[in-house]
DNA sequence: CGAGTTTTGAGGTACGCACCTCAAAACTGC
DNA sequence: GCAGTTTTGAGGTGCGTACCTCAAAACTCG
């Protein structure tokens, strides 16, 4: 049997409440009693029982989760995944709300962000850019140990960051790049959404660096920028790639994927290109299987959705992070090794 | 906040023992009732603390992990990613128990695991390769409602199967070899410990396929056996680098990849070929960095062993599986998106 | 040494649920 | 309507911990 708060007072000489004084760091024991109380802690291997404790404690762990209202497969995949996290967590005490803000309104975010310790949460998770008005709300939330995750999109302030090294993710795109298309010459062309968020230009950084370094005889062009404008995104590169001859591959660093295969297909020039993209969306995953994308690289959307829940749990109970765990991988996923369903279950 | 079974009583218009003896399957209720109990559940969206539930029932989960005695890096990995994943879920009354056995002895594996049930255990992980003993054993075991779990290698009697679809596996590794190739001419070593065993055998499959079908200029040379024997394995490639022009690329099935890089150092071919080898061990990590090799498909340990375990509480629980969660993915792991560090800690 | 302060002990209640007992109530067949 | 059976209710105990109170014991200092 694992040993309890009664084996330790017993095998510490004294009573359960300074024992209990002693495990939840309360007032009044002597420095003398506190050692001889931890030495038998030592002794037996007692580990806490978090199960009982947050029982006793009445304690449940409700979380917000906190998403721009644009409209994208990613994110909706990720909500998807989100929902489902929690309610599987669900049984362990734990809640998790999804609230969508304005994109581009950083003062309502903060100001929603701030109201959350007064509607019974004990932590944030949150995908936003950085703003200074964020970054203060951020601030006082951490003074105030209510803990704020930073999801996909790194926030300095956050306690954590959830989500994946854009640089890294940019250099492996550019060997994936490199290497399927053997370093003959030939030009690649690089889309983005918007080339001002952060994650676009690490991406674009990794992708770069690699390139030059491994790859000199490819030629990349400037980075294309849509706007998010699935029309922009269809005559940009129609444009380009009628009046731009020898373009052998295409990276497409955030955003836009659906018009990007679409303009491909009708060009007839789908297969005939390397093309690496980010996130395993339904419609990509599709794209994937016909070959419309050669390679994606993308961030396990369930894996970031628990990672996520965990991440805050920990925090709210000042416990240590399994770090290995909560690092997210970059992966790799080309037909061959697609997973058999990664979307949730309905 | 969330409803409790008072509530469900109060809702149903019941005694709390009723829906008690509904909650816990126990006889002596009527038809109506029941539905009466049910139907309050649904209403007020009532789920039940698993966590409090456990702390009744006095319950832990006791499992035991068996592997074989077989000395290698990978195994070691698995071994340390299981301790830190129990030594984790201690908090939460969770208990993981490693069991080495003789490699060679199905039958002290079958007694191993007949045993476990008598020593307090209520389920086991097991990674071996099947024999007629081991499947009788499974068997029994289960219907005596003891659940078991295939770890890396499938056993088709165990409950779950922990680990990658090994055919899809070795196709990823097929892709990645030739488009790293180019499909230009050019011969493919590959190099596996055992021929004879299923995962070996599922590999190779895997990678033919793709080979044959997409890069048909590529030869792929027979499997070289290396009996898990490092001299071997050196002697065996020297040789056979010396005879066969044109090699250009190595797939290195599982196992000995130490010797293998060794091996091409010293003959000054690391950088040369592409080289692709299964598992990321703190070696093979170390041969990603240098360049001597430059792909690895893995499966992630830590992923493994927490697997194995929420796979053995959920079997114990008879929960329902999330099935997303539980797919290990098959890793395809460059320089470029090399986890930083996915050694558990010490 | 005594008064004042600090530390400790004994005991209780609660969390949400599982599991038990015994008696009361509601059914069944005749 | 009665005995016999099945179903239900009321109540209790315990899991391991948190948190509380009040009194007793152990210290401290002048």
């Amino acid at each position: 049997m694992r040993p309890t708060v009664n084996d330790i007072a017993r095998e510490a000489g004294v009573s359960l409440a300074t024992v209990d004084r002693v495990l939840n760091a309360r007032p009044g024991v002597r420095d003398k009693t506190v050692s001889a109380v931890n030495d038998a802690i030592t002794k037996l291997g007692y580990v806490r029982d978090l199960t009982a404790a947050n029982l006793a404690r009445g304690r449940s762990y409700r979380f917000a989760v906190l998403l721009p209202d644009t409209e994208s497969q990613f994110l909706q995949t990720l909500a998807d995944s989100l929902i489902e996290a929690g309610s599987i967590a669900a049984t362990n005490r734990t809640e998790l709300q999804l609230h969508r803000f304005p994109a581009q309104d950083p003062h309502a975010l903060a100001a929603l962000l701030a109201s959350l310790p007064n509607r019974d949460y004990i932590g944030a998770a949150l995908m936003a850019p950085e703003t200074p008005v964020l970054r203060d709300t951020i601030r006082q939330l951490r003074a105030k140990g209510f803990p704020v995750v930073a999801l996909i999109s790194d926030l300095p302030d956050a306690e954590h960051f959830v989500g994946t090294d854009n640089r890294a993710a940019g250099r492996t795109a550019g060997v994936i790049m490199g290497r399927f298309l053997g370093n003959g010459p030939g030009r690649v062309l690089v889309i983005g959404q918007s080339l001002l968020a952060r994650d676009m230009i690490e991406r674009r950084h990794g992708f770069d660096e690699v390139m030059q370094r491994d790859f000199p005889n490819l030629e990349v062009l400037q980075s294309l920028e849509t706007h998010g404008s699935p029309t922009t995104l269809r005559q940009v590169v129609s444009e380009l790639l009628s009046h731009v001859s020898d373009v052998r591959g295409i990276y497409a660093m955030g955003g836009g994927n659906r018009a990007l295969t679409q303009a491909l297909d009708e060009m007839g020039l789908s297969k005939k290109l390397v093309v690496i993209c980010h996130e395993l969306t339904p419609h990509v995953r599709q794209a994937l299987i016909t070959g419309s994308v050669t390679a994606v690289i993308s961030q396990n959307v369930g894996h970031l959705a628990r990672s996520t829940l965990r991440v805050l749990r920990a925090k709210a109970d000042h416990q240590p992070l399994d770090e290995g765990q909560e690092q997210i991988r970059i992966e790799i996923v080309l037909r061959e090794n697609l997973p058999s369903s990664a979307l949730p279950h309905p």
